[in-house]
DNA sequence: GTCTATACTGAGATAGAC
DNA sequence: GTCTATCTCAGTATAGAC
């Protein structure tokens, strides 16, 4: 069939959103789509490139979506200084947008972040816009020097990555609160959280 | 040999620390610590459950002194106000110290929190004390209501199981910050999120 | 070019001899 | 308590059918 590339890559999206990456076998996959284990290395080399795929295929969209908005954010402050709160939302709704319709994906990325999945393949999709949403941060949060911004930046990766996945880590947390809620929370939060002062020079 | 249980829980220990649970073979820990492949089974029933071991043999000091420094705290405010930011520090600053002398087992410990690892063995040592723990937040920011709160805790989790597997994301943050340096930001920056005022409910 | 059958290596687990 | 042998299932590699 033609679309045998296109049954792999749904069926892995779907399983290693709901089981994670590692727990998910390639023999499960290739089971639920109803293909040979070769074809899966035919097309896509190996387990690794294909979750590259996966990710590929999806992570454009976002991406764009992040810079446009970050865009908007831009624009609307001139020269004027940045809401740091409209910065953080910019990175991180998107995101919530995408879970509306396609919620499965999103833990995805949340684990791929969480459990330092192949960092090459979350570099290679994230870095660059990282790079320009950190730059925004810079300038919304100028208070704070560049280890102790990075380092909130940081500490911001982990708090996203964990709400992504929707797996509380004791059953703390309502996980059927809607995205749109959670990251208007997690807005909130995180903008407080980079509104704080800097440390004194003391060390 | 009496001591090949210590051996195994002593060289599993670093390898799972240092490699993450999953990329840790047994047969890598046995060849290490130059035992049997079945001496592991047969003193731990399982890979899990000599995880279990290693995460128990641990934890509890961690436990008893985060309780201790709650204790302090506590009594330090009498019926007054409790200080968010003292109660991050009863929650986090043990585990820098133990980071000090123990680095690779509060990585292990970071990774089981972030990877979703085992949440079973994640809750049985650290439910009881994460209670006592939410308690004494939900008095420190007496403005949150239950939901809001169980949520700032949850962003909290991710940012300290991010923060202390010391695997930045992308190459964002100098991971040769020592750790008292690294909790005391992230207390600072969190406890700025837990005073942020909590939403209106407006939904 | 696309896919199938099959075999190879290394993982975790288990039974049973000593 | 310890070790050998063996089982099952994972990811991977390749030869060859269509």
């Amino acid at each position: 069939m033609i679309d045998t590339k296109q049954k792999i890559l749904d069926t892995a999206e779907r399983l290693f959103g709901e089981q994670g990456f590692r727990a998910t076998s390639l023999r499960q996959v290739i089971a639920a789509a109803k293909v040979n284990v070769a074809a899966v290395h035919y097309h896509f080399g190996s387990k690794d490139d294909l979750l590259d795929a996966v990710v590929d295929r999806k992570a454009g969209p976002v991406t764009v979506a992040r810079m446009e908005w970050l865009d908007r954010v831009e624009a609307e402050a001139g020269t004027g200084p940045l809401n740091v709160e409209d910065v953080l939302a910019s990175f991180l709704m998107p995101t919530a947008e995408m879970a509306q319709s396609n919620p499965t994906f999103v833990r995805l990325m949340g684990r791929m972040l969480s459990e330092g999945m192949m960092p090459s393949i979350v570099e290679r999709h994230f870095r660059e816009s990282a790079m320009r949403f950190v730059m925004a941060l810079a300038r919304a949060v100028p208070h704070l020097g560049r280890e102790e911004l990075m380092w909130r930046v940081h500490f911001m990766i982990g708090a996203m990555a964990h709400t992504l996945t929707g797996q509380p880590a004791m059953h703390m947390v309502d996980m059927s609160t809607d995205f749109p809620t959670r990251v208007r929370q997690l807005v909130k939060f995180l903008g407080a959280g980079f509104r704080a002062p800097a440390e004194r020079e003391e060390n």
